[in-house]
DNA sequence: ACCTGAACACCGTTCAAGT
DNA sequence: ACCTGAACACCGTTCAAGT
């Protein structure tokens, strides 16, 4: 008898910002319009402006949830195991929200969870004996490493394990005097002589050595 | 006596490209539309679908031109000496196409200029001695060090300059018990004991550095 | 307080029609 | 071969009006 009502106060920020890290994580960020949003939370797009300023604030909450994923440091612990446990952690959320690394790394935020990542690394090194300038440094070479390494591993259009058969398939296509080490390099991978897979630890303890070496100092 | 002729082929894939990233130098790549463009040279936007196969397509051409703004390595002189001056290439061209390189992390680009980038990095190196798996390691870890401290440099909404006025300005907004390390960070900016100012080829040394010795062993 | 209809000022892109 | 008018299927956001 009751019709069904309408106005049943089923938005609330949480559910919203939720839901479009659901959408981005399936169909990309670009693809998340307010219009697809809303009709998603069963609302029309207006709605969502009664939780929200805007889209960029929309997407700078987002940021701020993909951000408490990562597993943050302990102050008091070695500050290498930190460092390293936190990178690892870095990738694998970066890797479960696949839109997020471009966006971290094309604006500064200054959310909650973006400054307590800042301030407990920091915080973590300089328990360690690290100056706050040397801080500074390491959280940037670590962070460089990270971003950079997943927004290839994101972009790349060849899965690792296909890289030989790729090389193989691609090799005719490659103009050997234009772009000779490009082709002798394809020939490394097609001989087997070396894979060209990257592998993100040992890049990252490469960094942490160079870190080690240069607070010794 | 003659009417004004309409159709004069004033465009040209050069024009449009050219014109594309001078708006977007200008005003950002989100402001950049294909309509904006084609108003921009005197057209309607239908007719830039006759010289680019859509925007995206046009954004790699970009891309392209300002990748090839990069100086090169010489093959066969010293890889420091060239990486070095590569990577300082690299962000001077990046800061004067502030839209570029948020794009360059975001695609693998495969035109010509980002593969001849590729190949004759690689071919530096490894004619001074790299196999080609260091080589990658190499390339990838300058470029990470190159594209992140850029976009850092980029997004940074200070000045250098200002950042002593900025921590003064900003430290009582600082929760300290809720980001102690932040607190203490700002607080040496202030005193004068560390400057906060990162020094983009100090980190480049670094690197460079810790490949001279990686590749020594 | 929260949701909505209608509207504004945009987008990228297609396609048939023009010259 | 190249340019265009009209149209399609979208955008983000504002604002007054509803409950």
């Amino acid at each position: 008898m009751a019709t069904p009502k309408r106005q049943q106060r089923t938005l609330s920020i949480d559910r919203i910002v939720a839901t479009s890290i659901e959408l981005a994580d399936r169909h990309g960020l670009d693809a998340l319009s307010m219009r697809g949003l809303a009709g998603r939370l069963d609302v029309t797009a207006m709605s969502l402006y009664n939780h929200v300023a805007n889209k960029d604030a929309l997407i700078d909450l987002m940021l701020e949830v993909v951000v408490v994923e990562i597993v943050a440091p302990d102050i008091d612990k070695p500050w290498r195991d930190m460092m390293r446990r936190r990178a690892i952690s870095m990738r694998k959320v970066l890797l479960s929200h696949p839109w997020a690394a471009r966006i971290l790394v094309s604006r500064i935020s200054l959310g909650d969870a973006a400054v307590r990542d800042i301030d407990v690394t920091t915080g973590c090194l300089v328990t360690n004996g690290f100056t706050y300038a040397q801080a500074d440094w390491a959280r940037n070479a670590i962070n460089n490493h990270v971003y950079g390494f997943i927004l290839q591993e994101l972009n790349f259009p060849v899965e690792p394990n296909d890289y030989r058969a790729a090389a193989a398939q691609y090799l005719p296509a490659i103009d050997q005097h234009k772009f000779p080490f490009m082709y002798a390099g394809a020939l490394e991978i097609i001989e087997g002589t070396y894979d060209g897979i990257l592998n993100f630890e040992f890049g990252l303890d490469l960094i942490l050595e160079g870190l080690e070496r240069w607070i010794g100092t």
